[in-house]
RNA sequence: GCCCCUGUAGCUCAAUGGAUAGAGUACUGGGCUUCGGACCCAGGGAUGAGGGUUCGACUCCUUCCAGGGGCACCA
């Protein structure tokens, strides 16, 4: 990575000047006179930028330049020309790195309650989930994807008595497919086992069955259809067929983390001890059926994950209503011994629905009702895709459905296929010969491009740092730019077979560029459109 | 009341504390006898308001204004 070789440059020379070991920064700046890459460290360091640069010297480099303080690099044609045969090697590995040095990450995303379909919001954490777990793939951390079921507790329940006594008892998703589901065999059954033995905890029993042929019907089609490839299906009930939920809490006994309120006969975990607004409950009182919280659930589910499953880090999507949870979730893994530091929540904003300039409330009797198979239907999966993948997951989006649909033509993710597409077009008029040999690339824009090119290892590190997902699709874009403006200026097949041949060869290395960062975003990169 | 997020061009969004704040869309005007015009080129337009830190602030701190979310023995 030619930043990543930068960077040592600098460092190496700032240590024999001054003896000093420091972290450079190298970035990109937005003009080119200011170079390909540039560094502030002279700045910082309160140094002589002049004395730094011309401490600077390798073949990777054309120059180094100083100007306005900062040292400004502009890298090499060598270099650049060489780039070129290395992305047409290494192909579809092109763009991987070795930083995650196989280290077993956990992407825990959607997750959402088998009690109703998928909504938007669940698609915005679905793909920029699903993405980070390519992207975090690619820099070679062992990546598990992972779904948490929700199938037990008060939301089944209620799902469950909804079928015995009308829509009402279940607010969220009034006259959701229940018509529908009524009919089934199964659930028939399941109203009919309650009816002969009105047991309270049945409601229980019909909401699991209902749960189920959610699960396996609605829910995990559409998630094939989003493009997403779950490894895990977690069961939240099965969290309790061993002896974990005691273990648990005798640690914490053992910790004195844990006290007992006779009143109301409710266990609770002190983690106003470490940083959170207050104690929470991990065992319920007075309310009848399940005693234990969701909240005692994910202690238990964090536990399998870092102790029995070994993973290095966890990562949760969540939407913003889950906010609160977050230091609660990291109080129980430091009272447990592990760093909270490796449990990572990412945050995404609601995503609310707008409909002639203001907001609606989902409500399938008024119409106001969009769920992610709708839209998908509507604009397609790549679309869809892009759309959520642009955003920052702090951008409170508001969905327009018609907005979207008016501008899904216009979508950029074609202009990046469409880049594809003109590539494998000119592929198909020729033969690109050996691709070993010297490649006479020359022309502004042509170096632009290779420049692009070797960017993506970098968007790869980037993410990997920040998790900001949408700097891939950013980086689509600007791809997709310089490859236009490129074609724009020079004619790849002409009379000058080494020219042809060197220009053919970068079309190709493009075409494989654009390819993997496709590939990465979920996203189809078509032969012709 | 306390905690978190947001406010950037008409609209939808970008911008690891960096140099002249970028795209798309919309609008205006140009460009194909040549590899795909779903393209390219040019133009006007923006950091909610005030303080502060810094060589340098959309970014960090602070006050205010506006919007969203959270503050359960629900998930």
């Amino acid at each position: 990575m030619i930043r990543e070789e930068i960077k040592k440059l600098t460092e190496k020379a700032v240590k024999d000047l001054y003896g000093k070991e420091v972290e450079v920064r190298i970035e990109q700046p937005q003009d080119p006179v200011f170079g390909d890459y540039a560094t502030n460290v002279a700045m910082t360091l309160k140094k002589n930028p002049q004395e730094i640069a011309s401490q600077i010297k390798s073949d990777i480099l054309e120059k180094a330049e100083v100007k306005n303080s900062f040292i400004n690099f502009f890298i090499s044609k060598a270099y650049l020309q060489k780039q070129v045969k290395e992305i047409l090697k290494e192909k579809d590995k092109f763009g991987g790195l070795k930083i995650g040095k196989g280290e077993k990450v956990n992407v825990e995303f959607i997750s959402a309650n088998p009690t109703g379909p998928l909504t938007l919001g669940n698609g915005r954490g679905g793909f920029c989930g699903d993405v980070l777990a390519n992207v975090l793939q690619k820099a070679k951390y062992k990546v598990t994807r992972e779904y948490y079921i929700n199938d037990i507790g008060g939301q089944i329940t209620r799902l469950g008595y909804s079928y015995v006594s009308g829509p009402s008892e279940f607010k969220p998703y009034q006259n959701a497919d229940i018509d529908e589901l009524k009919k089934d065999s199964r659930v028939i059954r399941a109203i009919e086992e309650y009816k002969n033995y009105p047991d309270p905890d049945k409601g229980n029993e019909i909401g699991k069955v209902v749960a189920n042929i959610f699960l396996k019907e609605k829910i995990k089609p559409i998630i094939s259809e989003m493009k997403i490839n779950f490894d895990v299906w977690f069961s939240e009930k099965s969290l309790y067929r061993g002896k974990e939920k005691e273990k648990i809490i005798n640690e914490f006994q053992k910790k004195n983390l844990v006290y007992y309120n006779k009143e109301d006969k409710t266990l609770w975990f002190k983690s106003t001890k470490f940083d959170d607004d207050k104690d929470r409950v991990l065992i319920k009182g007075y309310r009848t059926g399940r005693e234990e919280t969701y909240f005692l659930s994910d202690i238990i589910y964090l536990k399998n994950k870092f102790k029995k499953r070994k993973f290095n880090y966890l990562i949760y999507f969540w939407g913003a209503d889950h906010f609160g949870y977050i230091n609660r979730i990291k109080a129980a893994a430091e009272a447990l011994g592990f760093d909270k530091d490796k449990v990572r929540m990412i945050i995404m904003q609601l995503v609310r629905l707008i409909q002639q300039g203001k907001e609606v409330r989902m409500s399938k009797r008024t119409g106001t009702y969009v769920t992610l198979d709708e839209l998908i239907d509507e604009v397609g999966l790549d679309v869809a895709r892009f759309f959520f993948l642009t955003r920052s997951p702090d951008t409170h989006l508001n969905f327009d459905l018609d907005l979207a649909k008016e501008q899904s033509e216009k979508n950029p993710v074609y202009y990046i296929q469409y880049a594809h597409a003109r590539i494998c077009s000119i592929l198909k008029k020729a033969t690109v010969g050996d691709s070993t040999k010297h490649l006479k690339l020359e022309d502004p824009a042509e170096l632009r491009l290779v420049k692009q090119l070797i960017r993506l290892p970098e968007i790869i590190e980037d993410i990997s740092k920040d998790y900001q997902v949408q700097r891939l699709s950013q980086y689509a874009v600007d791809l997709a730019t310089t490859f236009h403006k490129f074609y724009q200026e020079c004619r790849v097949i002409s009379e000058d077979k080494n020219l042809t041949q060197a220009r053919l060869s970068l079309v190709l290395a493009t075409k494989i560029v654009l390819k993997n960062t496709l590939d990465l975003m979920g996203i189809s990169a078509p032969e012709e459109m």
